[in-house]
RNA sequence: GCCCCCAUCGUCUAGCGGCCUAGGACAUCACCCUUUCAAGGUGACGGCACGGGUUCGAAUCCCGUUGGGGGUGCCA
């Protein structure tokens, strides 16, 4: 990899988890437009230090979530994926390295023995105590940062220049007791050795930063630029969780959102161009991204608002698009002709995907009546009537077409001198057995002459019991 | 407790000292259109958290208060 080029760096970095939030989904998309805007390089590292959190379908899924959202790994602006368990030796050896400097000292304490002393001291956490000990290496002994005095600055690209008092940061574990690293060194060793430049992702990471910003200067090497965007939330103002909220950008995909909406909602998240308009395209974005626009509170993550862009999406589509998405979401045995021929009348009632079997499926299967509907509807003695009279006309109906039709159904309603609205709710629910659907006249249409009238005789069959 | 961050309609945001009697979008409501339901059109409702400064002038700058959030692990 080229890591000594002056083409800006950035990177991603998840820890497989199972499934693929949509902070880090977001978090993701900013640092690939940044990385595509400025001819950088967009890398992926699987952050799998913790054995709890390491499965490779795991990986596998983050893979696949990214694709969906448009970061290909045949993009040549990707790059990866990478294990962090991988550069094991490296950690090891930046470890060293600070134990040589005298940046870091080993420490024989263990958790309860810290606690204890702290709680003797009145002080909150580790005070060092090991400090100049002299204390070696050993089973049960971690490795420390020794955090100088002074105050550390972080340059943060969204919140401007952030200062941390060295003194209220306890010296921090770099190497736990059975050896192995710790996050935030192999963080900081692998973004180093990775040739990192820019490190944006979501805020929670603001109060690493200190600690990795020291980890950078005593290793002695200048420090990437830092941007902390803004975290995702609940309705409760919480940071969005797997436990109470719907994070799993896999569900939404399976619910029927489209990417591109998602994609498009996801960075109007703390950020907006500048302008009116929120739907535009990818490659607009792209260009127009700038992490000095990023907001700095946190955003709510508004399905609503998702739904509406999703409901945007599906209009903005050509009939063939439409078709082609619809065929994924309905059964297989469905007659292709008829979803071509009724895909486009459902288009502006979709709000996603999966909505569309459920408001075709009489055109496809045997209806069901709906009860209510059916009581709601053919109780009015006029309806009765209706329902007798059109079944004759569209029994002789000349020709077969949504206009035809709708004009029979006019004749029909005439002496009664009743609405289309009103005169069309009988043959509705006779048909497709709810009151609600797509445009009556072409449902007709696309089911056919004698699907319909087998329909309307069973309906009027069951009036005259 | 301590550290850090944040604060414009219910929500996402525009605004970076005068163009603001604060603009857009989602949601809500009303009306229009209409073949049910949608979509679409028009309109309404609704906000600068509070208190001090600075300034001729503050949503915009500074300080404080309050409120919210994040962190405080031998998790990442």
């Amino acid at each position: 990899m080229d890591v000594t080029g002056s083409r800006p760096r950035f990177r991603f970095a998840p820890s497989p988890t199972g499934f693929f939030h949509v902070g880090g989904a977001r978090t993701a998309l900013f640092n690939w437009a940044l990385a595509k805007r400025l001819g950088g390089t967009f890398v992926l590292r699987i952050e799998d230090t913790d054995e709890a959190r390491n499965r490779p379908e795991w990986t596998q899924g983050i893979i696949d979530a990214l694709a969906w959202l448009g970061i290909s790994t045949e993009d040549e602006t990707f790059e990866g994926p990478f294990f962090q368990s991988e550069s094991n030796e490296a950690h090891l050896a930046a470890a060293e390295k600070l134990v040589t400097a005298g940046a870091a000292y080993y420490c024989a304490m263990s958790p309860e023995e810290i606690a204890e002393r702290a709680k003797l001291e009145g002080v909150t956490g580790y005070g060092g105590w090991s400090r100049d000990l002299g204390t070696g290496p050993g089973p049960g002994h971690v490795l420390r940062f020794r955090v100088p005095d002074g105050t550390t600055v972080v340059h943060d690209l969204v919140r401007g220049e952030v200062r941390f008092d060295n003194s209220v940061i306890e010296d921090f574990v770099l190497l736990r007791g059975n050896g192995s690293p710790v996050f935030n060194l192999a963080n900081v060793v692998d973004d180093m050795s990775m040739g990192i430049t820019h490190v944006v992702r979501a805020e929670e990471h603001l109060p690493n930063t200190p600690k990795q910003q020291m980890l950078w200067d005593a290793l002695g090497i200048p420090t990437p630029t830092w941007g902390h965007v803004p975290v995702l939330v609940n309705e409760q103002r919480k940071k969005l969780s797997k436990r109470r909220d719907k994070v799993a950008l896999e569900q939404y995909r399976a619910e029927g959102f489209l990417a591109d909406a998602m994609v498009n909602y996801l960075m109007t998240l703390g950020w907006s161009a500048g302008d009116d308009q929120e739907i535009r395209p990818w490659s607009e974005i792209q260009e127009l991204f700038r992490l000095e626009d990023v907001n700095l509170s946190p955003a709510f993550f508004d399905v609503k608002k998702l739904s509406a862009f999703n409901g945007e999406y599906i209009r903005m589509m050509s009939t063939e698009e439409l078709v082609e998405a619809c065929g994924h979401w309905v059964p297989a045995h469905w007659d292709r002709t008829r979803l071509d021929a009724i895909a486009p009348h459902i288009q502006p009632r979709l709000i996603t995907f999966a909505d569309v079997p459920q408001l075709i499926d009489f055109i496809f299967e045997p209806v069901v009546i709906d009860e209510e509907s059916w009581s709601k509807v053919m109780s009015a003695e006029f309806s009765v009537d209706i329902l007798h009279e059109a079944t004759s006309a569209y029994a002789n109906a000349s020709e077969w077409s949504a206009d035809h039709l709708k004009a029979l159904l006019e004749d029909v309603m005439q002496p009664f001198g009743m609405k289309l609205g009103k005169a069309q709710a009988p043959i509705r629910v006779a048909v497709t057995g709810r009151t609600v659907g797509p445009p009556l006249f072409e449902s007709l249409d696309v089911l056919g002459r004698e699907e319909t009238l087998d329909r309307l005789q069973s309906a009027a069959q069951r009036l005259g019991q």
